[in-house]
RNA sequence: GGGGUCGUAGUUCAGUUUGGUUAGAACGCCGGCCUGUCACGCCGGAGGUCGCGAGUUCGAGUCUCGUCGGCCCCGCCA
């Protein structure tokens, strides 16, 4: 039976201890705790159940002298939440559960209150995971309350402390920077916020502080930093949201090397704590080209090494025409030697080159090369010691067993299937057991623009960027020639951040504006604030950004940011829990100036 | 916008290839037993709009089309 219902917390409840707390030296306390049932087990007159916190979990233990307790104690399920007072005992030694940081121990209870009696919960919330994701979303106040996503979410608080304390104590100040902004046409999709006080007038949801944190430098704030909300209207990922939360740095009188010190030691003591970060190596540089033909990516994982290599010279005259002929088109032939792949069935290199057609390669061409001798379609095709001079380029030979793959076509799609190739065979044959390991590398010299379909120039990265002074000549006749003071921090292949040095003088920002095709008019509407900004004494600055979800992610080992977001959205950017987004009333949206056009069908 | 994959009990899944008796298992839930469990054990029980809609068929969880939703990817994305 029931006693009345309380409604309120009885502050004789306060607790003593958290649940984890409790361990053999507090033997014989008197303690309070409250938490969570995770477990109830019956044994007649004699019943335990483990109770949960934040903190961990706690064994209680009734026996049968109180039946009105006892009773009360054996109606409890998972999920209610109750209060407890009761004496802490040792366990008799054969006893002691080894498994539980307070294994040692159990309570002997006293006196129970329940809280809140739970509903039989949608999944189990102890388990590791097993729960699909929509419900997991649905019931995502049950889902955080897994082990799993507590540890994730208090990674996400270390970084983020880390973060201020480490930039706080380098003279970063954090600040703020407006959420409704003026739409900016570049770049990603925006959210749009009607106007209700100017009608048919919107404001922007920001992708990004970036011209705010440039203003702030013309402001004279030196080194700002702001762990700041980013939203995007584009297509969802693993490890893409549409809102997401960016570790935003900028400063002032810097060049590329003191954005990278600071950024280094920044993700050294996120990643390795204070007391390591001085005895890690300094990141590797690599410029976009040479990670273009070297890995086949933008931000080449280098937990392995399996460098793409370039053997066009091989085959300009080959007696292989497809080969020969890509390197008369101006192509290239490049080929990644991979020893395990000597193994591989006739199924698998069919699978490989499968994959690479799909991105975009005419044909795959391998050449094996093993103990028991040579194996290569292309062996037919090749004169002389065309075949020597191949397996010598690539150090392969019946000593060293290897197998060959081949790519040859545009630049662009060599470098494009052959990196997905590499990405392929590393990560599945050569990662395996190796997943803590962390491979930073800076890449930089990003072109500034690329060319657009139909003629004309866009900004490959943003517009606010500086060109390398000596590429400043090629502005005028050559901008795709152009490459800019543009940077990526990458770990382990994924994009960790990215920055620039920015131009600080209205007549070189101006110049950009006009090669993408802005002309003096549509730049003083769009950004005309920045460039009267720099005019009142810009002062030269660059900076980066960083992904905080994506940093918490790789830290904590796993393959999407959604675990390390405390609500995140779905694959169609929509919210389960609270089923957002929604309609809204016709009423509201006249005020907002708004109609909707239903679409047909 | 496109490709792939999944959707069956509260949950995780089997059953779908080859349409055919009453749709199964484990966990969970409910009832009973148990004084040292901690993945407790034992006995019994309840629980199903096979995502939704249409079609083919004597008959659809199973085949076809459409649709909704989750996940992964391409495009897109500081």
């Amino acid at each position: 039976m029931e006693r009345s219902v309380k409604y309120h917390y009885d502050p004789k409840w306060k607790r003593t201890h958290r649940c984890g707390e409790l361990g053999g030296a507090d033997t014989g306390r008197n303690v309070t705790i409250a938490g969570w049932v995770k477990k109830v087990r019956e044994f007649g007159d004699l019943t335990f159940l483990d109770l949960w916190d934040r903190t961990g979990l706690i064994q209680l233990v009734v026996e049968a002298s109180q039946p009105s307790l006892h009773r009360l104690f054996v109606s409890l399920r998972a999920e209610d939440v109750i209060a407890c007072r009761g004496t802490v005992k040792k366990r008799p030694p054969e006893m002691v559960n080894l498994k539980m940081a307070t294994g040692e121990v159990e309570i002997v209870v006293e006196e129970i209150e329940i809280f809140n009696r739970s509903e039989v919960p949608p999944f189990n919330v102890s388990d590791q995971i097993k729960a699909s994701d929509d419900l997991r979303l649905r019931y995502r106040y049950l889902d955080l309350r897994r082990d799993k996503m507590q540890r994730n979410l208090e990674l996400r608080h270390r970084l983020a402390l880390e973060t201020r304390n480490f930039l706080s104590r380098q003279g970063f100040l954090e600040i703020e920077t407006p959420m409704l902004v003026k739409r900016t046409p570049e770049g990603a999709r925006d959210y749009l916020v009607p106007s209700r006080l100017q009608p048919g007038k919107f404001y922007a949801l920001p992708q990004s502080p970036q011209l705010y944190k440039q203003i702030l430098m013309v402001a004279g704030f030196d080194r700002y930093f702001q762990l700041a909300r980013c939203l995007r209207d584009e297509d969802l990922r693993a490890d893409r949201q549409p809102e997401h939360t960016q570790i935003d740095i900028e400063m002032s009188f810097v060049t590329e090397e003191e954005v990278f010190a600071v950024t280094e030691s920044l993700i050294k003591e996120l990643f390795y704590g204070e007391a390591d970060k001085g005895r890690r190596d300094p990141f590797p540089r690599i410029d976009y080209e040479q990670a273009m033909s070297r890995y086949g990516s933008d931000k080449p994982d280098l937990r392995f090494e399996l460098e793409i290599s370039d053997c066009s010279k091989l085959f300009a005259e080959s007696g292989f025409e497809a080969f020969a002929s890509a390197v008369r088109q101006g192509g290239v032939v490049r080929g990644i030697s991979f020893p395990p792949g000597t193994a591989f069935s006739n199924n698998q290199i069919k699978k490989l080159e499968k994959q690479v057609k799909s991105a975009g390669a005419k044909g795959l061409a391998t050449v094996k090369v093993d103990e028991t001798g040579l194996s290569s379609p292309l062996d037919k095709f090749l004169g002389g010691d065309e075949m020597d001079r191949i397996l010598s380029f690539f150090e392969a030979g019946t000593g060293n067993p290897s197998l060959l793959l081949l790519v040859a076509g545009s630049r662009e799609s060599v470098e494009k299937s052959l990196g997905d190739l590499r990405l392929y065979l590393g990560r599945t044959y050569l990662l395996k057991g190796r997943n803590d390991e962390f491979k930073f590398l800076w890449v930089n010299r990003f072109p500034l623009f690329l060319p657009v379909e139909g003629g004309g120039w866009e900004p490959a990265h943003h517009i606010f960027s500086m060109p390398l002074e000596e590429d400043i000549p090629f502005l005028d006749q050559d901008p795709g020639r152009v490459r800019g003071h543009l940077y990526d921090l990458v770990c382990n292949g994924t994009e960790l951040g990215s920055g620039s040095i920015r131009i600080h003088r209205r007549e070189l920002q101006e110049k950009l504006f006009k090669i993408i095709g802005m002309d003096q008019a549509a730049a003083e509407r769009k950004f005309g604030f920045l460039l009267r900004a720099f005019e009142f004494g810009g002062p030269p600055h660059g900076g980066i950004a960083l992904g905080l979800d994506r940093l918490a992610m790789i830290i904590g080992g796993e393959s999407s940011i959604r675990d390390y977001i405390a609500f995140p959205k779905t694959q169609s950017a929509a919210s389960l829990m609270e089923e957002a987004p929604s309609e809204v009333e016709e009423e509201i949206l006249r005020e907002l100036h708004i109609r909707i056009e239903k679409e047909e069908g």
